[in-house]
DNA sequence: CCTCCCTGTGGAACCGTTTGCGTTCCTGGA
DNA sequence: TCCAGGAACGCAAACGGTTCCACAGGGAGG
């Protein structure tokens, strides 16, 4: 069928093992023989068997990235392509292979991972990003495969992985809302079970404690990464009696959504409400206004996930590498966070 | 180390075949030496390596997905990502993987391709869309191999293909705005090499010839799937003498650019252009207005496209396989193309 | 001149499965 | 009673590599 070593081996004249030595640039060659085997493996068309090399060298030079639970609506999101862009760049920059894999429930990504990484089909995974308790990193910690979060973990704080300050990011785009002036700042928070929501949580009661401004609890509301959530959200604080005069606000498309909704209700943005979103995607340069929002590093996350991955799989044994690398943030201002609110206090 | 099919046999007190044959449901098999050996493999943790399976069944059971050549301009788009949720969706359900790889230049895409499939990591490709001229389809039917092209190629008309009937969808698009009572329609191309991009030139044309309507060059114009491409087609048609009243655009992204630079030279949409986009990507229901779109189907062109690959692959010796699918394509009605032009011929 | 070591290569075992071919035991029909 | 044939399972040879060990030949040092 397809070109073995032993073709390559009987049509050069020498033993398979001699062929596999040229193959790995085993020293100890003479340069004759291997420019000899080269040529015939050239005109053969030869190619490794990927399957039997991983066989006996037990590894397969290639890593898995779970998706999300409901990679379904989640998966939508600008967010994970450039994340991914990052992790399969880098991967293939280091001669590794990227699968991708999306789980229905948390029960099928367990198993999922099991099959993968027992089945030794891959030597690592990458896991998106972590809820409160997740029996993924669980199970992948128990049996001791490499892994990197991107995110963090509560529960195992030890644990390698890629994130950003979310706590010092959020307090800066919150103080930047208030060194405009703002004293009304609401925040539009994604999912209570993820730990980023708490974080960015806590960077903007931290700001707003710092700077002594009331923290009302009737201003931070809790959505899905969607625009329907932004959309809800903006109905909500826009009915208040009393309403804030800017936003803090966990995803572009969140904030799309917001914009949407004040533009259908006739508001003006930053005039009636200012907006400082997270993630800096490409729509938040697009949207009308632009909207303001800190870059988080997305590409960069997969990018220093993967690489942090292949480096923890091939010095298995040293264990003086960094278990936590921080993607630093920066805020894009624009349109959307430019206006300083009227006194009236 | 890890645990394999012989401990599990010698602690059930059987042969690796006798495993082997549970694993694969093998009949003549008794209930009870098959329940027992469930039984150690379950106490084990046994889970069988998918190297060692698919050296000697010559069958990995993943297919691999070939990223365009500009992967990190063209990677950024929803549309990938919509694309790769469908096909990574339906593979899992079919029990196979999904690896993602990039090239960055053509060549290093065909040397890709040729170490996945050559090395038997994978038993088929999907390629995303086709220039006119592809070295990759180009060597995969050389070879042989199985694969599937999101797009249709030219040259090889008979190839497994998954596809809109562009021509058509551009028809439909333009005929829709010539309905309206739009005389003078501009189209908003995507790179000439591109088939799709000819394909929806040919449907637009048809739709202007057969309204006898003048198809004037300048009011077409090239570009990329960027929103800098939208930008510049909108600053060229808006300082013509005579200006279109309405356009056509080949993608959502290159529309936000048209709106955002009318946006910001003060013309309002619909009422001084009107615009229907493709693809139905979610920033056209969040763009303001919101855009008409062509929806396209993506998801399930990969969905179809990953269904129909697995097929040539398992069903190799079978001839009478489908060899090209067209996905509907439906028009999505919003504010921007809701505006009857004044008459003035 | 004789070891010793080093270079270059071949032989063979092994990685973890699958599978064709046997073998054993048992049942039933002649 | 005898034998055919089927059910249940074991043996061993692949699958395509890697790698340890052995070995031949040649140069250097004693």
């Amino acid at each position: 069928m397809s070109v073995t070593i032993k073709d390559v081996a009987k049509k050069a004249g020498v033993s398979p093992s001699t062929v596999s030595r040229v193959l790995s640039n085993n020293t100890r060659i003479s340069r004759e023989t291997s420019q000899k085997v080269r040529d015939v493996m050239e005109e053969l068309g030869y190619h490794p068997n990927i399957m039997a090399k991983s066989l006996v060298s037990r590894t397969t030079e290639s890593i898995c990235v779970i998706l999300p639970k409901p990679a379904e609506e989640l998966f939508l999101n600008l967010f994970f392509m450039e994340l991914i862009r990052g992790i399969v760049t880098q991967a293939n920059r280091s001669g590794y292979d990227v699968l991708i894999s999306s789980g229905g429930s948390e029960q099928e990504e367990v198993e999922a991972v099991s099959r993968l990484l027992k089945g030794k089909r891959v030597d690592g995974a990458i896991l998106l990003y972590s809820r409160r308790d997740d029996q993924v990193v669980e199970f992948l910690k128990k049996n001791q495969f490499p892994f990197v979060l991107i995110g963090r973990s509560e529960k195992y704080p030890d644990i390698l992985s890629v994130d950003n300050d979310n706590v010092q990011a959020a307090y800066d785009a919150t103080k930047h809302l208030i060194s405009l002036g703002h004293r009304r700042i609401g925040f539009v928070s994604g999912p209570p079970n993820h730990i980023v929501s708490r974080d960015r949580l806590k960077g903007y009661t931290n700001a707003l404690e710092e700077s002594g401004l009331e923290m009302r609890r009737d201003w931070i509301v809790e959505g899905e990464f969607l625009q329907e959530s932004g959309y809800r959200a903006m109905s909500f604080f826009m009915n208040l009696p009393e309403r804030p005069t800017a936003l803090v606000v966990m995803d572009d498309f969140v904030s799309l959504g917001v914009l949407r909704g004040l533009h259908e209700l006739g508001y003006k943005v930053p005039e009636d409400l200012c907006i400082v979103s997270f993630n800096n995607l490409s729509i938040s340069e697009l949207a009308s206004p632009p909207v303001s929002s800190m870059d988080i590093g997305i590409y960069n996350l997969g990018y220093t996930a993967s690489q942090a991955l292949i480096q923890s799989i091939q010095h298995d044994g040293e264990k003086n590498l960094q278990e936590r690398y921080i993607i630093p943030h920066r805020l894009v201002i624009r349109e959307s966070s430019v206006y300083t609110p009227p006194k009236q206090n």
